[in-house]
DNA sequence: GACAAATAGCTGCCGAGGCAGTATTATCGT
DNA sequence: ACGATAATACTGCCTCGGCAGCTATTTGTC
């Protein structure tokens, strides 16, 4: 009745994607643990030293992220003198963001590390297997976000 | 040096996965509130259901989860009569899970539910595409199951 | 049989993310 | 120019998962 049962087995599509990420994560913690850095901490220093956003309000967006949380991961970074906050001229409400010295000394470091944890992850995978992927993901993605909004949408079909 | 710089590109593939694996998480959570119930209190109900785990600690590990967190997720699912917790007469130390009567009734409905969701997510899938998605994710685990004990196996290859 | 080690389940504590509320500043309509 | 609406950043509050510690029970060793 439902498009196709072979599908659903199990939710295992879920799981595996809830192991496979918290296997990436745990690593990628417990090798910046000797940094002080959390996997989190390090993501955001990474995205303010690319310009992928200059702001905390941009930052959330773009990794889709809590503002408060995200205050308080900057609170951290800043403490630790890797990020630098300024306040906007162009918008006084705004906070720009700027790697510091000590924060662009150790960058290459730590991404080195965080793409070596990657890397583990993806032994054995060919650039196309990657590629299909992220392409999985993206189109599991895009249809959560179809479907999220009108919770109606789906109605359990069966009993 | 490193097998093939390529895969690492930004991290997206762990930022994709955290992405697919909140829009699932979510969107099920969402469906699911108008029961009571978290999808985690369903997938618990779902294994006792199926009897993949007759105890709590055999479901810790079936779910790879806190045993913390499994027994106040208990806790719920039996003050809403939807579980029976019986101390086993074999291992006294080990407490039998049963679905209850309720939880047997309501549970196809909720089963259907948390299809119909991962069926939206994957809308658009083949069934091979399925099936490979699910096995670079088996995948991923193992190399991070390998990875994650010996921590100075990844030096961080390069600067 | 007695003692050590391991196991099941539970509890308190901690850290992190999500959410609501607040003060400040921008923007837009009129 | 003025007021309504929105947006930024920050702060408590709540919940949840992970961890350490505890008791009761089982298993293994001598």
């Amino acid at each position: 009745m439902v498009a196709s049962p072979a599908h659903a087995e199990g939710l295992s599509v879920g799981y595996l994607m809830g192991r496979a990420r918290a296997s990436l994560l745990s690593a990628l913690d417990s090798r910046l643990e000797r940094f002080g850095l959390s996997g989190m901490q390090f993501a955001v220093l990474k995205h303010v030293s690319e310009g992928s956003a200059s702001t905390a309000a941009e930052l959330c967006r773009f990794m889709q992220y809590d503002t408060g949380a995200m205050t308080r991961i900057l609170d951290r970074l800043e403490e630790r003198g890797l990020v630098r906050r300024e306040r906007s001229r162009a918008d006084r409400r705004a906070v720009v963001l700027k790697l510091a010295p000590s924060g662009r000394a150790q960058l290459p470091r730590l991404a080195s590390v965080a793409s070596g944890v990657l890397e583990a992850h993806l032994a054995g995978f060919s650039a196309a297997e990657v590629a299909a992927l992220k392409s999985y993901l993206g189109r599991m993605i895009e249809n959560g976000q179809s479907q999220g909004d009108n919770p109606e949408t789906l109605a359990g079909s069966n009993s």
